[in-house]
RNA sequence: GCCGGCGUAGCUCAGGGGUAGAGCAGCUGAUUCGUAAUCAGCAGGCCGCGGGUUCAAAUCCCAUCGCCGGCUCCA
């Protein structure tokens, strides 16, 4: 006669009596009703469906519409995978499989690299496995059994993996032939993967490291219904649609050619007309918040380089040359002449904080791979500024940063997420510096509700930082923002101030962009806006079409009224048909376009007409440009009107 | 930098050892038209750059530059 136990149902609290070593479908098949269970959580832990109980618990079935559910299956798909792979390449050893964030991955080591034709002979096996609905069955050993049954196996990987685990148990999961070292929990059977595709393939070092081998990543991803998946690759082809890549050139605002160089950038006039509003925009700013506009040079002599430490740390990602026998740096950051603007003169305390700010040129040498339209380059300019403060004022200032962050970005209307570096491994400064530097980024962030993600080892070798990430049309995080703590560099070049006690003080120094780099910024922001700009950012806010040539004088006219008054518009003088010319606009992505027909010129005014369509009907060139004043002011929050270039 | 894919007209792409192709854009002409593509004609190319194999290379091989997807690294 078997004891029975007490289960709490979640979210319900309902308490129900079960056998002992029932298992979970068995207690929460009834509960259920129809729903399609994927796992549970036991106590909190996620665990599968034919796990046995022998304890009181609580338990919450986890069915297909829980956020935990879409991991297990991709998890799970992972897997199917990996065996589909092995019944294929059986010489493939393989390294790990997780579940991320649109998807999956599982990395092999194998003789050559996939090609597209073995994709989808992987995807036939897949759906061969799928359609055998194979149980996922979990058995939990010690851990020198593992070590042993994988060894036996011959894969490395996973021994590796168990050889630097601690717990004397681990768990491994069996579907069909294939065994895996895996934490789990699982979907119950191989059949309840509906709807998956690989997507890709590439190399990745195993664990990351660039010094291990190669090994080969397939990507793919998972659903639970096919709709799902469809919907997912048609969001795919739209993001492509908005990569800024593709806009720039359709939108003449930028390229690149091979004869310049990988990763500079060539700004077209409308991508440089961009620029140059962000650009003011940003200096008004910065001038509003007690910034000083300084200007350095873009050569500094190697020797400075070496007293700062960069070329030590960061010489790696720095061009030199030679100029009458002496060695120069291209400088990959602003920071130096700010500093000897600092030192110039006799600082007080009084005089602190001190914002320099810079729209600065860098260059850096990045790796050739990483190069990426706008987002990733060689050469680019920050926003970039270098407060000096006394300790004291360290927190506030970094306050006020995240506010001039935070009011910014609501310009553009974009949400972001926060991370903190921490002291990496090739740094400079003492233990107690970076301490100090870091519980001031966090303490200044709790204070203002951030919440925020520790990335540990990841600060810049001088100091640690807070990064603040914007997300690009396909879903790819890149950095903008960054405010970043340094107690070193006042210490290499030897800073001081007068303090109210009359002795010497060394400042602190804040090192800091807001939107990061402009080339970088306007990638993401035309991504953001699909390339149709706030008439504000548009560099093209209006374009004239004439029903017929015949109207084109008074076109003249207009454009050149509106141009007097600020507006940036120009004339289709091309002689096709008035739908020809929309469309053309259209695509554009003008804000709007102006049609002037004989009922115009009679009327003596435009007819505009808006991006999404709607027409606003007769109105005179002066009161089309007072309505543009007033849309740009509301886009922008008050901050550009028309006089803004 | 590493692994894989790819460079053909301004753009998007076809052609895969035997005379270089299409659509769009451009130019010229006709059309003068009311809110997302008027018609016709013309022109446009060291097939990324450099080597090699071959009677013959856009096509095959090597190297190089650049681009794309990842990895590593970063604003």
């Amino acid at each position: 006669m078997s004891k029975e136990i007490e289960v709490t149902l979640l979210p319900s609290g309902q308490k129900i009596k079960a056998a002992e070593g029932a298992s979970v479908s068995e207690i929460l098949g009834k509960a259920a009703a129809g729903k399609l269970l994927i796992a549970a959580k036991l106590d909190g832990q996620l665990v599968d469906l034919n796990q046995k109980l022998d304890r009181d618990a609580c338990l919450e079935a986890i069915d297909k519409d829980c956020p935990e559910a879409i991991k297990i299956l991709r998890h799970s798909a992972a897997h199917i995978m990996a065996q589909a792979v092995r019944a294929l390449f059986p010489e493939a050893r393989i390294a790990i499989g997780p579940a991320i964030e649109n998807g999956f991955y599982y990395d092999f080591d194998v003789e050559r690299p996939f090609t597209q034709q073995d994709l989808e002979q992987i995807e036939e096996g897949m759906r061969k496995i799928i359609s055998q609905k194979l149980a996922f069955s979990r058995k939990d050993m010690p851990r020198e059994e593992a070590i042993g049954l994988f060894s036996s196996m011959g894969e490395k990987y996973k021994v590796e993996l168990l050889e630097e685990f601690r717990d004397p148990t681990v768990s491994i999961y069996q579907q069909g032939d294939f065994i895996d070292l895996c934490r789990g929990p699982h979907i119950p059977q191989t059949g309840v993967l509906r709807a998956f595709k690989l997507t890709g393939v590439a190399g990745a070092y195993w664990r990351g490291d660039e010094h291990n081998r190669m090994l080969q990543r397939i990507y793919g991803t998972a659903f639970f219904d096919v709709e799902s998946l469809k919907k997912y690759l048609t969001f795919l082809e739209e993001a492509q649609k908005r990569d800024h890549r593709r806009l720039g050139k359709e939108l003449d605002l930028f390229s690149f050619s091979d004869e310049v160089g990988a990763g500079m950038v060539i700004y077209h006039p409308k991508g440089a007309l961009i620029r140059h509003i962000l650009e003011n925009f940003e200096k008004r700013e910065h001038l509003l918040r007690g910034y000083q506009i300084v200007i350095g040079p873009t050569l500094l002599k190697t020797d400075l380089w070496k007293k700062s430490g960069h070329f030590d740390h960061y010489r790696e990602n720095m061009y030199f040359t030679e100029i009458d026998e002496q060695s120069y740096g291209v400088k990959p950051m602003n920071c130096l002449s700010h500093m000897l603007i600092y030192k110039s003169k006799m600082r007080s305390y009084r005089d602190l904080p001190l914002r320099y700010f810079e729209l600065g040129t860098v260059h850096r040498h990045e790796k050739s791979g990483v190069l990426h339209g706008l987002l990733r380059v060689r050469q680019f300019t920050q926003d970039d500024a270098h407060i000096l403060c006394t300790p004291d004022q360290l927190n506030d200032e970094i306050k006020s940063i995240i506010d001039f962050v935070s009011e910014v970005m609501g310009i553009f209307g974009f949400e972001f997420e926060i991370e903190i570096s921490t002291r990496p491994q090739d740094s400079i400064g003492s233990d107690e510096d970076w301490q100090r530097a870091t519980s001031a980024l966090t303490h200044a962030l709790e204070e203002k509700g951030y919440d925020y993600f520790v990335c540990e080892g990841e600060g810049a070798f001088y100091g640690p930082k807070i990064d603040i990430k914007l997300k690009d049309a396909l879903d790819r995080r890149w950095q903008c923002a960054t405010i970043q703590c340094d107690f070193t560099l006042p210490e290499r070049f030897d800073l001081n101030y007068i303090g109210a006690d009359g002795a010497r003080h060394r400042p602190v120094m804040v090192h800091r962009v807001i939107l990061g780099a402009m080339e970088r910024f306007l990638g993401v922001l035309i991504e953001h806006y699909a390339g149709a700009f706030p008439v504000w950012l548009a560099p093209v806010q209006a374009i004239i079409v004439t029903v017929t040539d015949a109207q084109l004088d008074f076109a003249g006219a207009v454009c050149a009224q509106l141009r007097s008054r600020g507006v940036r518009v120009e004339v289709d003088t091309r002689s096709e048909k008035l739908g020809y010319k929309i469309r053309e606009a259209q695509m554009q992505k003008v804000p709007y376009m102006l049609v002037i027909g004989d009922k115009e010129v009679q009327g003596a005014g435009v007819a505009p007409r808006k991006r999404d369509g709607t027409q606003l009907g007769l109105m005179t060139s002066s009161e089309f440009a007072d309505l543009v004043e007033k849309e740009c002011l509301e886009s922008s929050k008050g901050r550009v009107g028309l006089n803004i270039v």
